[in-house]
Parts: C-alpha cells; sequence; structure tokens
DNA sequence: ATGAAAGCGCTAACAA
DNA sequence: TTGTTAGCGCTTTCAT
C-alpha cells in the first residue's frame, strides 16, 4: 500500500472530497456551493470556488443523479434527423431546455418503432427526468406504459391516449385554410394527394374532404406519402386523368415538390396551368427556384412549448395531461394563382398537350 | 419507522438487490448476467432474467456509469442542426455508434464559440467517454485542453493542433476537381466565390487559385460566406463588372442558390449565359428545378469514420494523433454547359442586357 | 452556517 | 461458478 493505485493512463479527476480538503472545509459545504444555495457565508464560498479552480474540478453527473435522484435531463426521440422539419423542432426544445438548465440526451428512430423503442429505453436506463417524442411511431399502449415510467410528453403526431401530454399543430385547420384559399382563387376541382401512413394525413385528409363539401365541392384523394416518391406516382395518375384538376393540395412540400416534377415532366406549367401548395414551409419550399405556396407550422414554438409542458409536469408533479394545439398559417408564394376566367367545358383541359 | 419512507408520488424503480432478491442469487451475479459475462450457469441466467423481466428491472446508468467510470457515452457537438450537412454527418455517428453500443449525448453550439465550450462542459460532467466535435469554432487551445482531459475528435474543420484525431474532407482535392472540370468545358474565366470566415474558405480558396495559376488563368474571389445572403452580394458585384465570369464556384450550394437567383434577377440565365457550382451536394441541390453542379463530400462516412476512430482511440488508448481524409467527388448536373465557341472578344458579356 | 454520516445502485476485486 | 465487501462521487438528513 506504497502507491495509489490507478487506472494506467488517465488520472482520475478530482473530486468534491479534494476540493473540501484543500478549502478546509466539508464535503457537504462544497455541495451547498456547487449547487448554488444559499445560507453560506461569502468567505467559505470564495474558498471554495478558488480551491475548485485551482484544481480544475468538474462535478460529476452520474455521482449527483444517482444522490439526488434527478438529473437535469430530458431524452428526446426525433423521428429523422434528415428532415428540416424536425430540425426545426428540435431547436426550439433545445432552446428552451437550456433556458431551464436541462441538458439533452437525444436518439434518433429512423422511422422504425422497434428503433424508437430501444432508443427511450435506454433514456429510461439513464433515469432522464423526461421524455419528448417527436412524432414517434411507438404504439399507443406501448406509450402509455412509458408515460407510466417517466413524464413524457408527444409532439408532432396525434395519440389516442389522452393521458398523456401532447403538443400539435391544427392540421384541420392547416387543410381548411388551403382549401378555402384555392376556393377564393376561383378553384373547384381541387385534387389532395394525402401522406399515406403518416401521422397527419388522417386528420388533414379528413379536414380537406370536409371542407370541399362543405363549399359544395367534389372532394378527390390520391395516396401519396411523406417523400418525394409519393408525390410523383400521384402525379401520375394526373396526368392520365381526363379531367385534371385545376389545383393540387399536396401532404407536404417534398410531396408538392415530387408532384411539380413530374407533372412539369408533363408538359403542365405552374402556376399557369395548375395550382399547387405544400404543407410545412420548408427552407426548400422558400427557396427562389421553386417558391411554394405552402401552409407553415410554428415549429421552433411547439418545441419550446413541448419543453415548457413538460418540465412544468415534471416539477408540479401534475397528474393530468394538457394538450396544446398550436394554429397554422398560410403562406402564399408563387406556385398558386387566380384560376383564368374561360368557358365552363374548357376549364379542366388547359394546353397541356400542346405545350 | 413502521412504513417504508417514499418520495411522494413515483415509487423508485426495482434494484439489481431487488432482483438478487426474488432470483434469490448475490447481487454480483445478477451484475454478471446483465453484463453479459460468461461463466455463469445457464440455469442462475434463466432464474436472473425472469426475476428482471417480473420486476420490469432496467439498469441505472448512472449507478453503473459511477461505478465502472465509463458509460458508453459519446458527447457529439453539432454546429447547428438546420444545415443538412451536419445532419448527414450526425446520422453516420449515429449509426457508427449504435453499432458499437455506444449513446450519443448532443448539443449544438450554434456557432457560438462560448455556447459551443458551454456544451462540451456538460459532456465533461457526464465524463462521456469521447466527443466528437462537428466543425467546431472553438479555438486550438482549448481543444487542446479538452482533448487532454477526453477522448477528442474533430471532423468538418482543420485545426492546427496535429495531436488531436481528425476526420476530414479533402477541399483542396474539391476545388481542384470544379476548376478542372470548368476547364474543361472551355471556361477561362472563372471566379470564386468564397466561404468567408467559415473553416474550408482557406484551403478551397488556396487550391482554387493554385489550380487557376497552374491552368495559366487569372483567379478571381469574391468575399461570400456561408449562406444565400453571401452569394447574393457576391452577385450584385458580379453583375456591375464590366468583363464578367463565364463560370463561377460557389463556397457552398447555398452561397451558389444566393448568388443564382440574384443573377437570375440581374438577367443571367443558368447554364446558357454562366455555369455555376456549388458545393456540398447538399439535398436541395439535387431537387429538380434546381439541379445544381455541385461536389459531394462523403458526409455518413465521414460521421462513421470519426466515431470508428474515436472509439479505437478509447479502447485501444492509442496516444498518438491519426488524421482522415476523404476524397470528395464532382456531380455534374444542370447548371453547367459547355461554353459556346465565339468570338474571343464577345465571349465575356453576354446578351444579358438585353435578356 | 457548517459538519458527520448514511446512503444512491452499481462494479470490481477478492474469497470461497 | 458464486458470494462478500469495498468503494465510485455525490446529496441529504440530522446534529450542532
Amino acid at each position: 500500500m506504497i502507491a495509489r493505485p490507478e487506472k494506467r493512463g488517465k488520472r482520475p479527476s478530482p473530486t468534491m472530497d479534494d476540493v473540501a480538503k484543500l478549502a478546509g472545509v466539508s464535503r457537504a459545504l462544497v455541495s451547498l456551493v456547487f449547487r448554488g444555495q444559499p445560507h453560506v457565508s461569502a468567505e467559505r464560498r470564495e474558498r471554495v470556488f478558488t480551491a475548485a479552480a485551482e484544481l480544475n474540478y468538474r462535478p460529476n453527473a452520474a455521482a449527483r443523479a444517482l444522490a439526488s435522484h434527478a438529473n437535469k435531463t430530458l431524452g428526446v426521440m426525433l423521428q429523422d434527423l434528415h428532415d428540416a422539419y424536425f430540425a426545426e423542432v428540435f431547436e426550439g426544445i433545445a432552446m428552451e431546455a437550456e433556458s431551464h438548465g436541462y441538458r439533452l440526451l437525444i436518439g434518433t428512430g429512423g422511422r422504425r418503432p422497434e428503433d424508437e423503442e430501444l432508443t427511450v429505453e435506454s433514456f429510461l436506463e439513464y433515469r432522464v427526468d423526461g421524455v419528448i417524442l417527436v412524432s414517434s411511431m411507438i404504439e399507443d399502449a406501448k406509450l402509455v406504459s412509458i408515460s407510466q415510467q417517466v413524464p413524457t410528453l408527444v409532439t408532432g403526431n396525434y395519440i389516442r391516449a389522452l393521458s398523456i401530454d401532447t403538443v400539435n399543430a391544427d392540421n384541420q385547420r392547416g387543410a381548411e385554410l388551403v382549401v378555402n384559399y384555392l376556393f377564393e382563387l376561383g378553384h373547384r376541382r381541387i385534387l389532395h394527394i394525402d401522406g399515406g401512413a403518416e401521422f397527419s394525413s388522417l386528420p388533414r385528409g379528413n379536414a380537406y374532404w370536409q371542407a370541399m363539401e362543405d363549399l359544395g365541392l367534389v372532394p378527390q384523394i390520391l395516396p401519396g406519402g411523406y417523400a418525394e416518391k409519393g408525390g410523383a406516382d400521384a402525379a401520375e395518375t394526373i396526368l392520365k386523368m381526363r379531367r385534371r384538376p385545376t389545383a393540387v393540395f399536396a401532404f407536404n412540400d417534398r410531396v408538392a415538390l415530387g408532384a411539380m416534377d413530374r407533372l412539369e415532366q408533363g408538359g403542365i406549367t405552374f402556376p399557369d396551368e395548375m395550382s399547387i401548395v405544400g404543407y410545412d414551409n420548408t427552407l426548400m419550399s422558400s427557396l427562389h427556384p421553386i417558391n411554394l405556396t405552402t401552409v407553415n407550422q410554428p415549429r421552433e414554438e411547439m418545441g419550446r412549448l413541448a419543453v415548457g409542458t413538460l418540465i412544468d409536469r415534471i416539477d408540479s408533479h401534475r397528474q393530468s395531461a394538457v394538450h396544446h394545439t398550436l394554429q397554422p398559417t398560410l403562406i402564399p408564394r408563387g406556385t398558386t394563382r387566380r384560376i383564368p376566367v374561360r368557358s365552363k367545358t374548357n376549364q379542366g383541359s388547359p394546353r397541356i398537350t400542346t405545350a
């Protein structure tokens, strides 16, 4: 027992005891100082900080978590980082979390429910204080089970389990905005390309349907998806139609892009011969060469609100669930225009073949 | 001392002791089983797992980290999540980390060095096993100090400190590819819009300069930046030039987009009257309406390699630094074309004013 | 205002 | 192969 046995290579970082010793105080006192507790004399506080600085001391988060049963950390499950949508929601989450002094443990699920569950499992091992699931694909029953183990908030998708906090944008309202806007531009044959299995597909599709009927119009929905491919496929069908729509409402910007691309190849020009609207107001849609009319969802605000709501539950031990719904706004841009007045029979079949 | 005193509300999760008791074995045995150690009889292993499942036991990561001095977690500092570039690098990081059984703690710096340092500080409090800095803006001296406290790897930017592991794409090679490609298309007046204060700006700019001189051409560099604005500003200058370039090599795709947009407003059409090349092969550049010729960097591979290299250092206690350089490739698309053969004097001033 | 002491849930020798 | 026993670095009563 001559020399202190050490792990080879890296020496252990200084502990609170080291600081206490150097400052000539007890470990508990150091703890008080580092947690910013009051009732510590200025003089001792000073001594502690000096000693800590000298040793380059840094509190050990694991030890702290173990002893305090709280680690000031939130787990954030993102479906996918590629989609700019998630990046923006995350931005809001990160800002709000930081302002509350929470760290973030993040994980992605890659649109695979099993992977998402693994990620959440990992959060639970960390004993995070709360979990935010952004557009999770985990099934409701599992969600409930998770929410019973840790404060949980779901954003970006609707769930049936009402006991879980949610933050969402109003998809129905968004769809209504689009239909009414196109209607006011004179469009009557408005087709919707839906989002396939995506969460928001149903509410948007349903709202589209309802809005059309309310206006006395005939709804028409084509299956789509969440990406360009879905739009292109639907476009294929549209090109084959004898009576084409004068306006298309796509599930999201990517679908709109995919559809536009294919339709333009088919000789249709936007917005002269057809109008099209996307959803999400992605950075892409705002790019000049694209300039897509779309619907904006307050993504960053959704992220902030998600964190705020979750931390509120953590702090207040609130048991009842809250559900926030934020309002989307229509962003009119270059892919929509007032329908040209012309003879009714001719209205739906512009000079496509001649273009 | 009648009832076990509890924190109000949530009951504590079961511990290894609970599992051991239920399975009728010692806690150490449970530990062995959960760490997948050999030399445990199949029968006991079974008993442990059953007991654990029954109790819904989940190891406590903090306790594990505290006792084992390793937490199988890497800290990842991302400059910014909005840029698709980082999302793709991160994707590679996430995949490789998962395959090695490492968790990720991520943080963003928002292009502010102080925030980045705070993020890293937080990683250190967690005693992460390693840190990956993606395009960090932290100054070299600080970087060295960090690397002395935890295995560190820098990717996405060059640093002077050779003692730190790095993974980068070859920016010089990328710039050469662009210049030579444009030269082969017949372009002689090739202008470069640089990246301003960005890391890669210097190597790309220098390589451009060198390549131009090697070809006997006159280099011309305009200040830019990392986003659309920089491109638009440079475009402003170009529009005022009496002898405009026939081709533009922009620092990245966003700068290229910004420049194109402004130049098109000025009446220049691409690629007929001018060619333009970006850098990064962002999703955006591949979009049909844009279809930008660009340079692809193997982002996902950079991410994978970063994790692989870092874990290697962690496992092997390697002391010497390694530096990986990956090769970019040119992606020819629609914004570049062979320069039309015409009288030499006329070559540089196409029918811009008449367009 | 400060200190002593008992854990938090786990891993890691070491013994058996 | 399995159990015993120290800690890991901190927070948290409870005294003083």
